[in-house]
DNA sequence: GCGCCGCGTAGAGATTGCGTCAAGGCCATT
DNA sequence: AATGGCCTTGACGCAATCTCTACGCGGCGC
């Protein structure tokens, strides 16, 4: 399920928007202020942010690079201001993507399946296979070459997916506890080890001596794909 | 180098593209058809495309799924159409950004700039190759030329990153100690020496005559590239 | 030739980090 | 209300890594 934030302070536009998403399937979060927004943010996770720059309070400016300073996902900045040195100043504080007000729904929403698809990469070859599981990335199935099922929890997805979307690349615990569990749990490594032991129970031909999933001691993790 | 394809068919334009890409640095190819511009393409392997949408001949669209049946390179669609349809075909298509005439050369290099750096992320991190073994400062890895795996502790990743990124520079013991340790540890040198005879015994094909973690007494250490 | 200084080496001990297990709590489902 | 799945949390043993010390070597100045 792919959530959006909605981070906007008119009410009539953020329902309006919040229902067209849902019936497209998306999961949807909204704040009407730039606090909210980052609170929500990093408790949510979400696939997307869709972020209005004229907020009240802190400014949209801000709430990008809060959202930027952890996280990686895809932002859509709305402005009424056409100015070009603005757009240019929210594009490179990180934006995907700048639309000035009025838009239409549609070319947002198209814009938004954009910058989704350029935001989960391996997603157009979304099955890795090793000779001791298969994993289906899109349909969130994970078997053996004989078919069988393995049931993987949200959790363990979460962590498999970072790892497996970055091949033979390290990816740090920091990172990991980020991705799946939210800036606030930067620093809870016991909790990736205890998972990690159930990915390994789950997917390694030998827990003790791990051949896919790789330790890097201090550092963080490695997904070793065969050959 | 960054390659950027501009296939648009008013000459002018074109140029003045042109310069201003080259004067930033990137390396710029120009089509004037959507058929020069497929072939451009497949010959080139541009990082970026820059596609007019109102081309003579072969159309935009066209030449959008041409690319996309073989290269997933970020393109960007110009067009003086503003009709809400034509924005959402071209993005679905596999446009990553569509831009209405008239616009600023200023917001089209920041858009260029945001496509980018989603799609070659990390293209800044530098892999270090000499005969004897290979870096990957982004993945965090070591190898032999042959592809075996070579494991470095935290501690030695973070002195080789800081000689590495000072290719044939010295690196005082200091500078080295306070970014490895931390400001409190400037005259720890002994725990340097031991840690520069762990990288050696790793990296170096005789540790008793260093050739690329050169050795400068009283003073520090050098990466030496090779040649 | 002699002594000093800085460096490389080796190894023991301390420390940190990791894997494992099991108990307890939360939530959804029945 | 009971069950089961999942996540959190703590305890423990083990492995990897770092710290720290001792020693030997070589260059340099005297």
């Amino acid at each position: 399920m792919t959530t959006v934030l909605i981070v906007d302070d008119e009410g009539p536009f953020v329902r309006a928007l919040g229902i067209s998403l849902r019936a497209r399937g998306y999961d949807v979060e909204t704040a009407e202020t730039g606090e909210a927004g980052l609170e929500i943010a990093a408790r949510a996770h979400p696939d997307a942010v869709v972020l209005d720059l004229g907020l009240p309070g802190i400014g949209g400016l801000e709430v990008l690079r809060g959202l930027r300073s952890w996280s990686s996902a895809p932002v859509i900045v709305l402005s009424a201001r056409h100015a070009e040195a603005t757009k240019v100043e929210a594009l490179d504080a990180g934006a995907d993507d700048y639309i000035t007000k009025p838009f239409g729904f549609d070319e947002l929403l198209a814009r938004l399946r954009v910058v989704l698809r350029r935001a989960t990469p391996g997603l157009d070859e979304p099955v890795i296979v090793t000779s001791n599981f298969t994993l289906d990335l899109r349909a969130k199935r994970a078997s053996t070459p004989t078919g069988t099922e393995i049931r993987l929890t949200p959790t363990e997805w979460g962590i498999v997916e970072t790892l497996v979307r970055n091949p033979g690349r390290l990816v740090s615990q920091r990172q990991l506890l980020q991705d799946v569990w939210g800036p606030a749990y930067e620093t809870e490594t016991p909790y990736l080890r205890v998972h990690m032991a159930a990915i390994r129970r789950k997917l390694e031909p030998d827990r003790a001596r791990p051949r896919y999933f790789i330790t890097e001691a201090g550092m963080g993790y490695r997904f070793q794909p065969e050959q």
